[in-house]
DNA sequence: ACCTGAACACCGTTCAAGT
DNA sequence: ACCTGAACACCGTTCAAGT
């Protein structure tokens, strides 16, 4: 037993977590995660069915995370536009510095299968976002379009930014001028289009 | 010897096209493409540095056929705003018959950065697109924003919708609406912020 | 020039035991 | 309840040969 109340699951999420961020999906191998976590290759078994449920654990996790910061943020004394561009920089920067990590989450069919847990993590998220989306309305900033469409729209966006870039697909020849300024762009040209009623 | 013309390679690259389609990434082993071809399990070698590049052959490939297709629409006798439609169109439609390839073409690290022919045949559609874009802005239907920069952006969002579909993060409790329809909402969105100048 | 068979160093997963 | 070691059926890749 080391730290208190740290389970042997516990240190194999972390464990594995470590080796994602640090050498990508390939690198969590239920061998090494082991290592990691001071224990055999397989007694991750004893804790996951099998090496999809070890990696969506890690998923879970994170997307907690996301939740929790865009409540805060959702609950903030930020107006709503500030509380839109909040989020969406907080997604950006996970993004940027944990990159494989935000690559599970968001691109990674296997993972998404896993439902349960995840899709109610996700989903916690999701809310908190779209109802920064209707303050948003509310206040003029965004047209007037269903708030739930508009915000899996919005985001979908920034996802494809943040995977086109990952994925060496922005060259500069593009046009490309990063994903912050890209999807202010798009907030931008989606506000003026109800002249801000 | 087969059918003329049709070398090995062609015959390797064909199978491993056709694995993907079937199992997706991880069943294009070089010992079922060797298979498929007739060859044993590490002529491959002789064709290809290593898998990464048999996959990006396939990439290489399709993004020619992107390019051909959005040439040709960019061509022909439509409008400015249909042929718009039409490119996001196809590219949905290939996303939603072929997932596997479209993901290895657009949501793919190693593929893309293989570089090379690759790059440019990327680069070639890309560039039939942007035109198309320069040309709705010129009818008034898109806003004057540099128009690489907007048909990058219009792309992104346009994967991060095909993404976000393809790996089960669109649930209809969050307001999804198709992703057809969904990008119509965004060039809707859009179009109406400059008034039609 | 193109291909093959054997071999190496890995994998995820299962199973029979151990405490 | 939790863990281990051996084993199985795979991988990608390399290498020494063969035609």
């Amino acid at each position: 037993m080391r730290a208190a109340g740290v389970t042997t699951e516990d240190r194999l999420v972390a464990a594995a977590a470590a080796l994602l961020d640090a050498g990508g999906e390939k690198a969590v191998t239920l061998r090494a995660v082991g290592q990691g976590a001071g224990v055999s290759h397989n007694a991750p078994y004893k804790h996951f069915r099998n090496r999809d449920a070890l990696l969506a654990a890690i998923a879970t996790a994170d997307f907690t995370r996301f939740g929790d910061a865009f409540a805060e943020i959702r609950g903030s004394s930020r107006t709503a536009k500030e509380k839109l561009r909040a989020i969406l920089e907080f997604t950006i920067e996970y993004a940027h510095d944990h990159p494989m990590r935000y690559q599970l989450l968001f691109a990674n069919r296997a993972i998404a299968a896993q439902g349960g847990v995840l899709q109610e993590a996700a989903m916690r998220s999701f809310e908190a976002f779209a109802a920064v989306v209707e303050e948003c309305q509310a206040a003029g900033v965004l047209p007037g379009t269903p708030h739930r469409t508009l915000a899996g729209l919005l985001f979908a966006s920034l996802h494809g930014l943040l995977a086109f870039e990952a994925n060496g697909l922005t060259h500069p020849r593009k046009g490309f001028i990063g994903v912050s300024e890209s999807i202010d762009l798009l907030v931008d040209l989606i506000s003026r289009s109800d002249d801000r009623r």
